[in-house]
DNA sequence: GCACTTCCGCATCGATCGCTGCAAAAGTCT
DNA sequence: AGACTTTTGCAGCGATCGATGCGGAAGTGC
């Protein structure tokens, strides 16, 4: 009777009392009260409350608290902020930042979710005891910048901007469009609004 | 020998015992803490360590936490944040808009003093505990974004701007460049890769 | 059945959080 | 001098912070 195997798969059962509670949903509440609260304003009580899950069971689970965040911000990079890493498949340049800024205003205020960006609200500026997780953020922001500088870069190779451009300068501005946007938004700057300004940004093209 | 008039000017001495230290320097201090380390990240013992002053003598002076912020907060509109009023007297809405990113930069990349701005990264995201000061933050943002809307308003009725223009949509656009700047100023982006692309960004105006 | 491994619930740890009571100190008033 | 007003230094408040120890529960292996 013993269930060694309870699905068809050649797999055994993980030896111990198995968890009761499913690790990636509790994962993803956790990204979500990140989000929301940001990492410092994140209390554990609240944190664990929102997972349904015991503090004790967070950290057999996920390690502690930082460890946590950076397991959401995994999450989130592959989940809403998948945008970017589409965005920068798109064919032309000129795509890539629509696909991009479009991505940024439909994720920073989509309704029943936390309004602005993880990346941005997460830990901007922090106490010594988070400083850790503020550099995590200001590298993972750079590196969006850097992954979009590189796909410029591209661009110009292909002849699709013009040589003159400097990819670096084009990169360090689409990205501060969107860095702004996920402020707006999380001052409560309506979807609408925001999707206007970035077509207005767009309609020239390039910029400069 | 009673000082009843230290100085020259007519007023009386207030009663009690007088303040062993000066209001306006602890404020400053507080004002940089804050925007160093935000609301939630600047604790007391580290405020009052920076202040030079007790916790008493801080609640006797300030009121409370909450209360400090928003008196520093005052003064970092004031003080650092002047730039925005003044670029609003410039003549027209390039002017407008020249000055307020290039204040921006300037104020956000400023050595030795803390990257970024305090309106941006004072409260973005925050614990219900502190959901007041990111609403007051929200409101400080929201100000700035109006009196620019309004800016250019006027310089759609001057003629100085098409008649064609929104300018809500201007207002929008860059603040959220500035908000941008912001963030990348906190991330520790350099003062004259931003200015670099705010000149570009300025190139064509209007922008759209 | 029995040893073994892992997870859960409860209680609680030391540290820090924002904040305050109290008495002495340092002034001005009459 | 003596009453009055305000500030200062010290100690400590209750609450919450992130994080753990421990015993029982719930599975596995043999």
């Amino acid at each position: 009777m013993g269930g060694v195997e309870t699905e068809q798969t050649g797999q055994r059962a993980p030896l111990g009392r198995p968890r009761a509670f499913d690790t990636e949903a509790a994962l993803e509440r956790a990204m979500l009260f990140f989000w929301e609260h940001g990492y410092e304003g994140a209390s554990l009580s609240g944190l664990t409350k929102a997972m349904g899950v015991s503090t004790t069971s967070m950290y057999t689970a996920f390690g502690n608290k930082e460890d946590l965040f950076r397991k959401a911000l995994e999450r989130y990079t592959e989940g809403p902020s998948a945008y970017l890493t589409r965005a920068l498949e798109e064919p032309s340049a000129r795509a890539v930042a629509t696909a991009l800024l479009t991505g940024t205003v439909r994720t920073t205020t989509r309704p029943a979710q936390p309004h602005g960006c993880l990346g941005v609200q997460g830990a901007l500026a922090t106490g010594t005891s988070a400083a850790t997780v503020r550099d995590l953020l200001a590298a993972w922001r750079e590196d969006g910048c850097n992954r979009l500088r590189e796909r410029f870069r591209q661009a110009v190779d292909e002849g699709d901007l013009p040589a003159t451009t400097d990819p670096g300068l084009l990169g360090r501005y689409v990205s501060t469009l969107a860095f702004g946007i996920a402020v707006q938004a999380a001052s409560g700057i309506g979807r609408d609004e925001l999707q206007q300004m970035a077509d207005a940004a767009l309609a020239a093209w390039p910029p400069f």
